[in-house]
DNA sequence: ATTTTTCTGTTGTCTATACAAGTTGTATAA
DNA sequence: TTATACAACTTGTATAGACAACAGAAAAAT
């Protein structure tokens, strides 16, 4: 199972930005020094870039370099990056608590059927939890990963609080890509009284499917966000 | 003003795409047919159908190659497809009736200013319009373009109905990225009215930017979404 | 001191080539 | 008939190099 270069560089770098070596609004090295570095050229390199760029995590200047992007006012939740990763590259303070889980247990939510294509996982790791900034609920995650190849994942706890970190360094799994359904709801009782809104007030209800660099092997997330004060921002 | 050859490409094909010359589902040319026909080299043909995928054009295969990408339950209307491109891709019955415009008139919908950043326009291009699906209103769309360099826009109706297509067939202007801010609100009296809702029902609000192949040239849209019988979905 | 020019380093675009790897159809062998 | 192997075609990955376009700093001219 050969990992191509490009994506072994974007791996490395995404590392590297989310664990704050290379910090926001600053420069990352320059295509050349990477050149050096990774033993590749530069369209090699360019590629590990440009899926940077897709994922949201650089951007480009022409004549200067590439620098990690910069939070935005709101919340880029439409994009690749996980909730841990974004709140804390913004000003705000971002905060997660634990309703549920992890535990394993089957995939009830129906609604996810129509996401889920040929695969037959049985069980999944679960996961409910609630976010929130500035000490206001912002929105409500359940996350199912398929029970594959996770030793001790159970039992150990999360990097740094972080998903996607945790896959990424523990068990080398990369977040690369996702496809999402977006629907007005009103918030039931119990997810109005979790958010601290009232019942029935308006709310996003995200449903995503997260592509990783292991063939197969898919995240799903089903997301409640209170849009009141933040708004979910994405760029295509 | 020299334009990239890729560039070039890419909104060639996009408009043998979205004109129904290359048909849904089907095969484009091999991109080495496409090197001779552009008379480019593979790089840079594949630097037009990668950004093509980007966009939710084609797709790629590994050893087949690259199909004009199929229709999705949900309207892919997060993705940077016109309306009109997506409902005549899809099965569904689409219809786009004006309820104002095209006029011309200042920007006056405030929600829009964050997005604006130093560009200075004057004066603009209005529209506001519903769109509906199988004869069920869907989403009430107000645009907002520059007017600047469009002559006769007003005057002349919209080429098959479509802004998109006819922005790049009339005046060689591409619409490339979008970058957009999502909401859950209630809708108002006269929003629910129009959608056909109840009043106060969730809807969604997006808030988007266009970017074009012009510098500095943008599109700005505000909609209104009824997201109880179709989801809007995305992918990135 | 201020403006202009030049230089250097950066990313953007493009060419030319090579081999790997996936898909499909065809010919061959069992 | 059914496998198997092969060939042809596709996209994926990667190398090596060239010049253009842009940004910023340094040097030169005013």
């Amino acid at each position: 199972m050969k990992i191509p270069l490009y994506r072994q560089i974007q791996a490395n770098l995404k590392e590297k930005i989310t664990s704050g070596m290379y910090e926001e609004g600053g420069l990352l090295p320059s295509e050349n020094d990477l050149c050096g570095e990774f033993n590749a050229t530069r369209m090699t390199v360019r590629q590990a870039l440009n899926e940077l760029v897709r994922e949201g995590y650089i951007t480009r200047h022409h004549g200067k370099g590439s620098t990690v992007s910069a939070s935005r006012k709101s919340l880029g939740l439409l994009s690749l990056k996980g909730w841990t990763e974004v709140v804390v590259a913004s000003d705000r303070h971002g905060k997660t608590l634990v309703l549920e889980g992890p535990i394993i247990k089957k995939l009830e939510d129906i609604a996810f059927k129509p996401l889920i294509d040929n695969e037959n996982h049985q069980e999944f790791i679960f996961f409910k939890r609630l976010r929130s900034v500035d000490d206001l609920p912002m929105m409500i995650e359940q996350t199912y990963i398929p029970n594959e190849n996770l030793p001790d994942f159970i039992e150990l706890p999360l990097i740094e609080g972080s998903l996607f970190r945790t896959l990424l360094i523990r068990y080398q799994i990369d977040v690369q890509s996702m496809t999402q359904e977006v629907r007005a709801i009103a918030a039931d009782k119990e997810t109005a009284n979790v958010l601290k809104i009232k019942n029935k007030s308006p709310i996003l209800h995200l449903l995503r499917k997260y592509k990783t660099s292991i063939d197969g092997f898919f995240l799903y997330s089903s997301l409640y966000c209170n849009t009141e004060k933040f708004a979910i921002s994405s760029f295509n």
